[in-house]
DNA sequence: AGTGACCGACTGACCGGTCGGTCAATTGGA
DNA sequence: TCCAATTGACCGACCGGTCAGTCGGTCACT
């Protein structure tokens, strides 16, 4: 028998050859003997790590998520100064990590898919859910922070901020994967020197 | 030979049974049959209107499309005021249409999956393109506007700002798909209280 | 000699698309 | 006016390709 941890090793070799394939032909036309192939084992061994092709799928979901998280963690753990740099450099972070994240982001759409139709579509949703509440919960933080210093006005609504942020970015990549013109960064930029002075200015009279 | 009108009436109510169908199951799991079925006629006449599954697909989301972009259209012209006014009016008015979308809003996804790696992802893309170009054009219209009136900020960057907008209300849809408790809507008051303050606010230094 | 990781040929369920046939509506000749 | 011929919209049983998952066997290592 193999020690468990090669056999650990092997099993994230797969996940990362199938997310190659599933982010390059999408989760119907990826068939199991492709993964294989990238992989470099046979269609069988699939079955002796994996139960199905959606359960393969689901894992890679998991380790995307997993990824991601951890990126924005560290961007968030690095930072320090106002609030409102704070603010600014995670948006920088996360629109650049896109560079990176280009081929892959093809999966972010076949995951919103399946929480849409496939036959998962319960943990798929669950799981956008919780990520999406976490994600949200770490930008309303930092407001909050920056509420609590008088960096910003403390009528502003925290919590819709944070969640219209955090949809911010996301679309912004959207856009950008539509658009190979479209720069997310510059959006970005342009538009969070906006949000901070929203954040920072008294507002005016209704 | 039934009149070409006529013809005309059978190609929308497969075009809209078909959208049912596809919302309810996703594009991979709906049968040709089902569409079928829910249009109350049989599986060879699909392929008299239709040249194949993905046809359809391809036909449903143009009719979508032409649908969501009349509904703005609508919301648009109806608005008077102040540039600020009509910035909130155009949120509110999308958002509002959540309600109605709701059960059709797993479409938007199959779209976006199907951009990503179907047979036809070029023509989804390209359209997608399209749409959020047409959209922010809107948007940006609106914002010079309001520099024009001095209601805004001149230095604001109208073109980011614009993208990020439409980015948002789409986003904040996606939340609420996620999350039955999430109320888009105030969200999306929410934060338009800070972005229209931030455009209207002189910054201050940086 | 025993164990278990690994393999890929094979199977059968599945489903998009086809095609020969039915029938209601229309035409036109007597 | 009537009926035969013609048309084409409509249908669903069937076909053939596809592919996830299986299983019997091999091989490397103990």
């Amino acid at each position: 028998m193999i020690s468990l941890s090669r056999k650990e090793e092997k099993r994230a070799l797969i996940i990362e050859a199938a997310a190659q394939v599933f982010a390059r032909r999408g989760f119907a036309s990826t068939l199991m003997a492709e993964i294989a192939i990238e992989a470099g084992i046979g269609k069988g061994t699939l079955y002796e790590y994996f139960d199905s092709k959606e359960d393969l799928f689901f894992t890679v979901f998991e380790w995307f998520v997993k990824a991601t998280e951890a990126k924005a963690q560290v961007s968030i753990a690095a930072l320090g100064g106002s609030a409102s740099h704070r603010l600014q450099a995670l948006s920088d972070s996360l629109m650049n990590s896109w560079a990176e994240m280009k081929d892959m982001y093809s999966l972010v759409m076949e995951f919103w898919s399946a929480s849409a139709s496939s036959q998962m579509r319960q943990r798929f949703k669950q799981a956008f859910r919780q990520g999406y509440g976490d994600f949200r919960q770490i930008v309303s933080t930092l407001i909050r922070d920056g509420i609590e210093r008088g960096e910003f006005q403390p009528q502003v609504d925290i919590e819709s901020v944070a969640a219209a942020l955090v949809g911010t970015w996301d679309a912004l990549l959207l856009q950008a994967w539509f658009d190979d013109d479209f720069n997310p960064l510059a959006a970005a930029r342009g538009f969070m020197t906006v949000v901070i002075n929203g954040l920072t200015a008294k507002p005016r009279k209704l």
